[in-house]
Order: C-alpha cells, then structure tokens, then sequence
DNA sequence: TTGTAGGCGTTATCAG
DNA sequence: CTGATAACGCCTACAA
C-alpha cells in the first residue's frame, strides 16, 4: 500500500510537504514540487487511507443513512419502493462531493450513538422522525441532520418535507368534485405529527369544508406490505357504504385496487381508488391508478444539498423545504 | 469521547488489559479485572474507534456492496426494486454479524479500487459482473468478493445465481404448451455470459426443441425504464407476427402489458405476457402475471452467508449456489 | 496476570 | 518554502 511516506521519499520532500499538495495547501509549496509530488502520486498509484484521516481529524467524510426500524419488523428503508428511489439520488450527490455513504437500520437509540461514534460519522439522513424519544436522541447530537419528511423540528437539524396536508386534502377535495360523498381512508397506523397525519388532516378538512360528515369507520390502517394491503382491499369491496378510498401510499393503493378486484367487483366503476407518491407502478396498474405527485429525486437532492450546506458551515436561511404535490389524473376515479 | 485510556485509567489498569477484554483474550485476564473492565465500559459508554481500528489491523469491517455503472447512465442498484430487495436483506445479516455497509457507485475499475484502499474494504457485493474488464480488476483483488447473478468465475469469489437458463426455458416451454408458436423475447441488451443471455439461450432451446423457428426479428432488447417498456408495448401491439412474449424482467413485462392496453388490445387475449422474477408488481397488475419465481431475500442471504464464511476463511467445499427457479400460474397467458 | 513501547497513515504545530 | 515531531485510538510483541 502506498502511503504519504512512499510519495515523500520518492520525491524526496518531507511528508508535511506532501500532506500539503495534497490538501490543496498550494501556498506553502513551491510549483515544481508541487508537479513532481503530483506525478509521482499518480504514478504509484496512492490513494488515502481514510482511517488514518479519519483518526486525526475526528471527522470521517462518512454520511449514515438510517433506517429505523421498529424491533422485530422485517423491513427496511431500501425495500419501499419510494425511499430506494432517493438513496439512489442520494449516494451520488454524496459521491461527487467526496463524501461515503453507509447504510444502517438501527433500532435503538443507544445503537444509533454507538454507529456514530464507531466510525466519526459526520453527517446523517433520517426520514420520518416522530416526536418521541428517538427524536431527543437525535436533538442531543451535535452532528449535522438531514430529516426527510418529519415534522419535528429543532435548531440543528434540516427538514425536507412535502405539503402532506395539502395532498391529503387535495386527494379528498377532487373525489369529493368527482361526485363522491363517502370517501374512505386508508392508510399505515396514524401517528401524531407524522406525515401520514397530515395527509389525514387534510382528507378531514375536505370532508368538513363540504359539509360532509367525517365517519371514523371508514378509516383503514393497515400494514403496507402486499397481502395486508390486498386483503383490505377484499374487505372493503365487500361494504357498500362508501364509494371512493383515498389511500396514502402508492403500493397501499395498488393492493386495494387488486384486492377489490379479486373480489369480483371493479375500479372506478364500483369504487374509485387515489392514492399518493406517484410512483412508476401507478402506470402498470390497470387502471392506471390517479395519485398525488411528488418528486422523490428532487427530494433526495434538496436533501444532499441541506447536508453540505450544514456540513460546510454555510448559512443557512431557510432549514426547511416543503415541496409542492400536484394532482395526477389516470382513470381510478369515476365521475358519478 | 472515552478511549480505552480512560477505561484503563479509571478500573486502574493499562491499555493493553482493557483490550485484552474487549477482544476476547479473556484467558490473560483474570475474571475480577474484566468484570471491573466490563461495568467501567458500560458506565462510560465506551464504544470502540474503528478508524484506529482499521488504522493498524489494515481491516475495517466494511463490506462495499457496488453498483456498476455505465457512465453517464442514470440508474444504480437500489432503484430496481428487485436488487433493492435483497440489499435489505444484507444490511441486516451484516450488521448481526458485526459487519457495515457502505454503498457506493463506481463506474471505472480506478474508483473501485480507490474506494476499497480508502477505507480497508474488507469484503465486496458485486451483481451482474461479466467477463470484462472489469471482471479482470476484481480478480486481482485480494478480498473476498461475492458476486451475484454472474456467470464468470474465479477461485477466490463466490457466486449465487439462478437457474437463469431454465427460467428461460421454462418460460417459453410453457408458453409453447398453451399453443403458442411465435413468441417474441424482450430484455435488456443481451450480453455474453450474462444472465439475460442464459435466459435467451433457454427461450431459444425450448424453441427448437419444439421445432419452431428462430426469429430474429422478434428479440426486442430495451432499457428496463418505465417509459422504453411502455412503448415497446404499444409496438408490439401494433404486430401481428406472434402471440405470445416473454420478457426476461417483471418490471419489463409489467411495462409492456401497460403499453399494450393503451394501445388497444389485450393481455391475454390478443397477447400473452411471461415476465422473470416474481416481484410484488406481479400481483397489482391485472391480468396477474404470469412469471418466473425466484427468491430474492434467499439470495441475499445466501450471498452474506458465503461472504461471512470466506471473510472467516472457513473452508468452502462448493464455491457457487445455483437458486432454483418455478413457474407461477397467473393470468397473463392465454391457452390457444 | 499485567504493563511498556512502538507503530499503523495522516494532519497540525512550530521551527528553520 | 520545507521539515521535524507529536498526536489521534488502538493493537501486539515482548517484558516483567
């Protein structure tokens, strides 16, 4: 392995000299040195150990991403289909500004601290931060964080978040325009101050502002993964007081579609399906599945650049990006 | 931050007894001094620096799992859902295991290898590699490796795949006994040693095996984003030339249904659709696809398992895992 | 059973 | 402009 020192007795300089060319001293270092300790690195091929850096300088150029997982559920950060599209954007944002990229699910707060003291990691992404313990922990840390789509907030810490409120209500008030007077929502477990939340407050807003009653029976949660989202769905094309679900996640929404089809009835003709996200499945669903939009590798990249804002010392004016939803219409709704 | 200093400092020991416990040198020690070591790390809070750690035993207990990528191509590994499965999967493993993960996009055999002497790499994921370049810089790398889907090998790499050739067999041998004589194969680019390219060799031995002619003209290769799929949907809707397709990717053939619906016709009654690797997709489309089964999350194990064994230098009598493969009966294709 | 000392590759301080 | 030297936290001979 080629090390500095290597490089210093080629040229015959001192280490310090090379350290400096290498970090960009420029000023301390006569040019021609500066030539030869530069031909002779790409010649033996040195690149740095970043362990050694790392210990000297108590910062690693390493970013976590944390996937906090609940204990004993099996699933991960990578395996919604959502988030994996934004660790993609992520890592080569991350990449290109020289920095690593280390994956973890932890469970515990005492697991997060032990993970970032291990290895000085410097900065850390986090999406869907609660108000709860977890969050104290994370509020201790004097390290630069990235939360996406969390609405807690706190000084040292960035937010990229989506108008969750508006989608929510949005999705609701266009049923509710498309003819529909009881409109079912379906969704993970409702957690106060989650984003799924908001997308709850603002399916209760549409309803209220249209005189609608709000009818705590048809409010669904469930599990996202496939057969508990498809079961809904065979349950809920058994009822018939209702005729258009609002579902708050793509794949949930999908899972009802088929699930309601399973059960031998049909969307939109029979029940009238929107979901959120606007991920590519919606266009493989037939029908194509009507979804709030958003943009998940905008996210990702507002993201990275809170991060190196923060890790950079930068000012920074606003700590919080919310980004803007749109309506997407396909054709699981039906005009009635 | 506390050190092992500050641990020896307070039990009132040197450094080298506090390591001693940590490692597990448990016989040097006498019982007393590594429960007094044991409770002063606890209270503490002590965790260890891996950077020093990696510093002087040359290894990190980093395991890179790469993403290659074709330049200026914007994809990586986590957004196909089907790879973003089983990294899942070996985060996990891995973190039992003691094990981190660190991700990362290289598109040159340079920036690999940087990447492993920055930071000690101790161990490598690598899917689809082939027998290039490429393939030439990780063998004569001297860490364990383990690739997946790939058909090159080499003494020191281990290898989980799939029975890719009778998947594609299996696939168009069913089609074949719905009575269908002219199917068309679509998939990415096909390239030599590849795992498409097993699955091509079995689609076109079922053929012959059944004596029906090869044709050319109807292998459609195309990238596997949802907009390429889409519209070779809509062409192939357009033909009249075969019945019956069968596409090397689930996502593929999931595009290419949606394409053919938009362009009028039907799936299975105009044209069957086979897809390869039972993804959840499969079963929110409508008609349900018919597909190739494999087992991603095995996979992943799997791969950690061999990783885990090569990184402990256990002995390994088989070098390589084949992961079966089965047909699932859908909707997808029609009996004519 | 325990301690001492040297070194892993890098950076920073300070002197020349 | 350049070079010693110490330090980061940990491990491992070797010595006691």
């Amino acid at each position: 392995m080629t090390t500095i020192k290597d490089i210093a007795q080629a040229v015959g300089v001192s280490c310090t000299t090379v350290s400096n060319v290498i970090n960009g001293r420029s000023g301390r270092v006569s040019a021609d040195t500066i030539l030869r300790i530069n031909e002779t690195i790409e010649m033996l091929g040195y690149v740095p150990n970043m362990s050694a850096r790392s210990l000297v300088s108590s910062s690693s150029r390493v970013i976590g991403v944390i996937s906090h997982l609940a204990p004993h559920k099996n699933e991960s950060i990578v395996e919604d289909p959502f988030h994996s599209a934004f660790i993609g954007s992520i890592e080569r944002t991350l990449s290109e500004n020289g920095y690593y990229l280390m994956l973890r699910t932890v469970e515990t707060t005492a697991e997060l601290v032990a993970f970032l003291r291990n290895w000085n990691v410097d900065g850390l992404f986090f999406t869907g931060v609660f108000q709860d313990e977890f969050f104290q922990a994370l509020s201790e840390l004097s390290i630069p964080i990235v939360l996406i789509d969390s609405y807690v907030s706190h000084s040292n810490m960035c937010n990229v978040g989506l108008e969750d409120y508006k989608g929510g209500y949005t999705a609701t008030r266009y049923l509710i325009e498309q003819g529909h007077k009881d409109i079912a929502f379906a969704s993970p477990t409702i957690r106060e101050r989650g984003v799924v939340y908001e997308r709850f407050l603002g399916y209760k807003n549409a309803l209220a502002e249209a005189s609608l009653p709000f009818r705590p029976e048809l409010v669904f949660e469930q599990e996202l993964d496939l057969n508990s989202t498809v079961s809904l769905g065979r349950k809920l094309a058994k009822r018939n007081d209702f005729t258009a679900v609002f579902a708050t996640a793509d794949i949930m929404a999908a899972g009802i579609m088929a699930g309601i089809h399973e059960a031998g009835k049909k969307v939109p003709d029979d029940i009238s399906v929107i979901g959120f996200d606007d991920i590519n499945l919606c266009q493989l669903t037939s029908p194509k599945l009507t979804t709030i939009h958003q943009d998940a590798p905008l996210k990702g990249k507002l993201a990275v650049n809170f991060l190196m804002n923060l890790l950079e010392n930068k000012k920074i004016e606003e700590r919080e990006v919310i980004l803007p939803i749109s309506l997407v219409e396909r054709n699981s709704v039906k005009k009635i």
